[in-house]
DNA sequence: AAATTTGGTATTAAATTGGTTCTAATCCGA
DNA sequence: TCGGATTAGAACCAATTTAATACCAAATTT
């Protein structure tokens, strides 16, 4: 976090809500874009203040409403941090079953596509693997979700073939394959992390 | 390990972040892209810290960071190893998230796409939305999924329009807001079921 | 076996940071 | 005009970080 990223953060003298409400908008915009990396500190609330021209008081009731939203975490004595924006069970693949079982229906799916193919530019920008060298694989990932035998949902999932070699090998959870293989995504990550071009990041991050 | 790798860790007074912190996520960084060899050895505490001219605290605190993940190992007497990353339990079946975080990784996810739009001819038999008609619409979500800001997965949702009518409304996850527009979804699935051709069914599951 | 090197621990102290509580000026709607 | 909210400013408290130093214990080297 650096001097020219606060200064957008300043609150306009057009907006009538109050400064804290203002600057807390945008520093959860900012943090909810990823703008920032996770346990990253905050600049200190005294030079936070400094920077936008604003009392410390006001700064502070910014960071509390980010706080209370669970985007960061203050630590006495050490600074504000990004909070590590742990995803719940979101895309668990279990989740859309089980919320559909609730409501009565009988869930169930059916596996459309589980193939190595080769990325489109887009996927493989987004997933940071090199364009240059040879056709880029990932594994495919595509299934319908029926309740009741009823169209439901269409789902596709795309990944490094590092990550998953044996696509056709996945039964009813990936997350369940991708323990039964134990570390291998780990390595596959690693790899993935060295081919990473920051180009593609500052393009999502920007 | 010598003394180059040793300055690339040095930590940077633009991150308001403690030294020990920003020393510990640049150590980690590097044991996780392969950059050292299993089983070699850091340069001692002493050393370390007069490289990069931090206090023997500092630099103690930072691989105290990365002894809890898992990823170096103390020996008293010794030195401090990279830990040969072999042992995986694999006993739990967890979410794909947890078992990110749990290896030292800070899963987030990037919204790419949520909005309305038209279904492609599979979308629509696959959904079982009836081709004749207008244009039939869809909701399209796509996020990739990311870990310390490396991509890891991309994943897209297709759902009629009638289940999810506002995608860009949807945050963190799909079934929060799926949870949170209550009944609305089983009543447009029984809408849906309605309207449901046996064609595409047949078609589908043989 | 002795010397050296290494991590493990403890203490002290200074600087920095968030936490809190005041008072006061200003703005805005009732 | 009144009263509440906003913002500012200042002062002080409490916790953390970082440093500096010394010493202990285990492993390695000689």
């Amino acid at each position: 976090m650096n001097k020219r990223m606060i200064a957008e953060l300043k609150p306009s003298a057009r907006d009538a809500s109050p400064l804290y409400l203002q600057l807390a908008r945008k520093l959860a915009a900012a943090v909810r874009n990823g703008r920032y990396q996770a346990h990253e500190a905050l600049p200190s609330e005294r030079l936070l203040s400094e920077y936008l021209s604003v009392s410390r008081v006001t700064a502070r009731n910014a960071i509390d409403q980010l706080v209370e939203q669970g985007l960061i975490v203050r630590r006495r004595g050490s600074g504000n941090y990004i909070a590590p924006h742990l995803e719940q069970p979101l895309s668990r693949l279990t989740g859309f079953s089980e919320e559909l079982h609730r409501r009565g229906y009988t869930p169930s799916s059916k596996w459309l596509v589980r193939a190595i193919s080769n990325a489109t530019p887009e996927e493989q920008s987004g997933l940071g693997l090199s364009p240059k060298g040879k056709a880029v694989k990932v594994a495919r990932l595509e299934r319908l979700r029926l309740a009741d035998d009823v169209g439901m949902a269409y789902e596709a999932t795309v990944l490094p073939q590092q990550v998953l070699p044996h696509p056709e090998a996945v039964e009813g959870s990936l997350y369940e394959y991708l323990d039964r293989i134990g570390q291998a995504p780990v390595r596959a990550l690693q790899h993935i992390r060295a081919a990473n071009c920051p180009a593609w990041l500052a393009e999502l991050l920007e």
